[in-house]
Order: C-alpha cells, then sequence, then structure tokens
DNA sequence: AACTATTTATAAGA
DNA sequence: TTCTTATAAATAGTT
C-alpha cells in the first residue's frame, strides 16, 4: 500500500529497511490495540528489531491474564512467594492440562501430527516464558515495594526522634514542630500505588 | 477500510464482532509476519478470543527466545537488585557455553547426532532450572529480609509514638495520629502494564 | 465465504 | 525523524 508494491522478503537497503521497520511497527501496534479494542480480546505483541531493540503492546490486561484466559501454572511458585497471590486465578490451570490431554490422549495418539505437537510445545513454551519473566517481575516490584516502605518508615522513624528530642529540649516549640510529621504520616500509602 | 468508518470501541453485536475478529486477527498476523521478513526482526504475537480461544504467531526463532530477550531487562535488573545475587557462582557460566560451543560449533554441524543434541538440551534446561531455582531462592531471601526489617522498624516506630505521648503529657498537647502504618498492602500487582 | 465500496496503511519522495 | 501523496492493502457492510 505504497508507491509501488512491495515484495515480501528481506529488504536490502538498510535505511529503508530501518524506515519501513518504524512505520509498520507503529502499523502493527495499532492494529493489535484496535484487534483488542473491537472484538474484546487479549493481545500480546513482542517485536525485537535486528538491532535487539523490544517494542511491544499488550491489551488492558497484562499478559499473565492473557495467559490466564488460556490456561497457566505460575500460581505455585507465586503462592510460596507471598501469601497475597491468593488473588491469582487458580482455576485455568485445570483448563491448560485438560487441553494437553485432549491433544495427547483424547483423540487416537496416530493421529496427532507432529505438527500439531510442536505448536502445542510452543504454546506451552511461551506460557512458561511468560510466567518467569512475569513472576520475576512481579518479585521485583515486590522487593523495591518493600524497599520503599523500609525507606518511609525509617524517614517517618527519624521524624519521630526527632520530634522527640525537640520536645526534651525546647519543650514550648512542640506544636509547631509537629506539623511535618504528621505530614509525613499522612503520606504514608495506606495502599502502595501499584498493589491492591 | 469498509463500507463505513469504524469507529474503535467494542463492538456490541456479537455475531459482526466474531467476524471482524476473526478478520482482524487473520490480518494482524499476517501483517506481523511480513514484518518480520522485511525488516529482519523478531516478532511474537499472542491473541486470545473473549471465548479463550489463543491464536498464535512467532517469527522464525521460536517466541521463547524473543521472550528471554524480554527477561533479559528484568535480569539486568535483579543483578543491581541485592548484592546477595554476588552469591551466584559465575564462573561456571563460560564452562557451559564452551559446552555448548563445542557440541554445535566446534564439531561440523552435521556430526552432531540427534541423540547429542537431545543429551545436551537436557544439559542446558536442567542448568536452566537450577539457574532459576537459586534466582527464585535469593529473591525469597531477599523479600524476607526486607520484610524483617520492616517489622523492627514498625516496633521501633510504635516505641517512639507512645514515649511521644508520654511526653505529651509534660509537654504540650500536640495530637500525634499515628496513622496505620502497618496497613501497606503486600498485595502483589494484578494489573501491571507489563511491557514497555 | 465472496464481493466491493471505502477507509487505512504505507512506499517513495521531500 | 516527520510530512506528503499516490497507491496498495485491509476490511465493513452486504449478498
Amino acid at each position: 500500500m505504497g508507491r509501488k508494491k512491495l515484495e515480501i522478503k528481506r529488504i536490502e537497503n538498510k535505511s529503508s529497511r530501518q524506515v519501513t521497520f518504524s512505520k509498520r511497527r507503529n502499523g502493527l501496534i495499532e492494529k493489535a490495540r484496535q484487534l483488542s479494542v473491537l472484538c474484546d480480546a487479549s493481545v500480546a505483541l513482542l517485536v525485537v528489531s535486528a538491532s535487539g531493540k523490544l517494542y511491544s503492546f499488550s491489551s488492558g490486561d497484562n499478559l499473565v491474564k492473557i495467559l490466564d484466559r488460556y490456561g497457566k501454572q505460575h500460581a505455585d511458585d507465586l503462592k510460596a512467594l507471598d501469601h497475597q497471590s491468593k488473588a491469582l486465578n487458580y482455576g485455568s490451570h485445570y483448563e491448560l492440562l485438560e487441553l494437553v490431554d485432549s491433544k495427547l490422549v483424547g483423540s487416537n495418539v496416530k493421529n496427532v501430527s507432529i505438527d500439531a505437537l510442536v505448536q502445542l510445545e510452543e504454546h506451552l513454551e511461551t506460557a512458561l516464558s511468560v510466567t518467569r519473566a512475569k513472576k520475576t517481575e512481579l518479585m521485583l516490584k515486590l522487593v523495591e515495594n518493600l524497599k520503599e516502605k523500609e525507606k518511609m518508615l525509617k524517614e517517618e522513624n527519624q521524624v519521630l526522634a526527632s520530634q522527640m528530642e525537640n520536645n526534651h529540649h525546647v519543650g514550648a516549640e512542640a506544636e509547631m514542630e509537629m506539623s511535618p510529621a504528621g505530614q509525613i504520616s499522612d503520606n504514608l500509602p495506606v495502599t502502595l500505588p501499584l498493589l491492591n
């Protein structure tokens, strides 16, 4: 859809390959977005340029959720991680196993094509990879949050400690000095941003 | 690009939503294929219909590889995460890579038997498992440490706060509402912008 | 599934 | 990169 019809094969000219990459990548991502919105589907798209740069899109719900719908099993590791992972959907695990079962056992084994198995393997590997990436991400987030909490608690601690000192040495000015402490207290994330 | 301009919002009519899904999904996958071919890029695409059916595309190198690249972004963060990761034995990495190299490149590729590759695959998977288990273990320890610290800081905070109150009886009447800092939620981020 | 009027994407050029 | 524009391609509504 340009001035000329373009054959679908590697563009040899480096700069036009780069330009085309940029344009088509944007187009692809936009199309992915549209599909997800129009048809209420979950879409995840990853593009890695030849030079190794990563671009991606994933529809509203995160990638994990996309795989949840399909069925996944990353919950076990997460369970050990934090009891809060109860929020995760364990139910879908069974669906995945059923799918595998139906492909391998349900049909006569002789009718399962190698291609079908290759595809199944790919799907499973995808699920696993995404699961692991997500696990790492969640753990990193959790650690970050904990460190953030630690920092804030320390700050609060310091304020309280210095407040104590003021009370001891300069009892009269206590009221004025209260405000900063109160503010920090107000600023404490009763629920941290990304968490719920 | 049809008889009418279509607003990008959920198509309410079920059957036309289904038709559009089918058409656009195919279009999207074709576009993904073209991008990978034209621009020599790695592309992975996952689409899950509202009804839970999975469709996917991934260019030449399999999806796992693409996702590994994505995972590496996190790996870097992990490294910086904590000095504990130094506990990992980096020295042996090189040995592993050398082993792979000797099996795949060192000998003429044509002489590598499938059996040898199967064995190698097993070794690599084992190495990967061990690595991941180790990663998980370290992160769990780190999280525990941080939670422990948090707990102690909170206790210290409470002691300070109650001491403050005692001081108040003696000094000014400033009111120190210790808002429940302990309410900070540990919930995992169930919805995260996954990719960027 | 096909058909086609239109819209959209984009190749080439600036 | 960004914009413009001619043209190719995708697709919305129809059959």
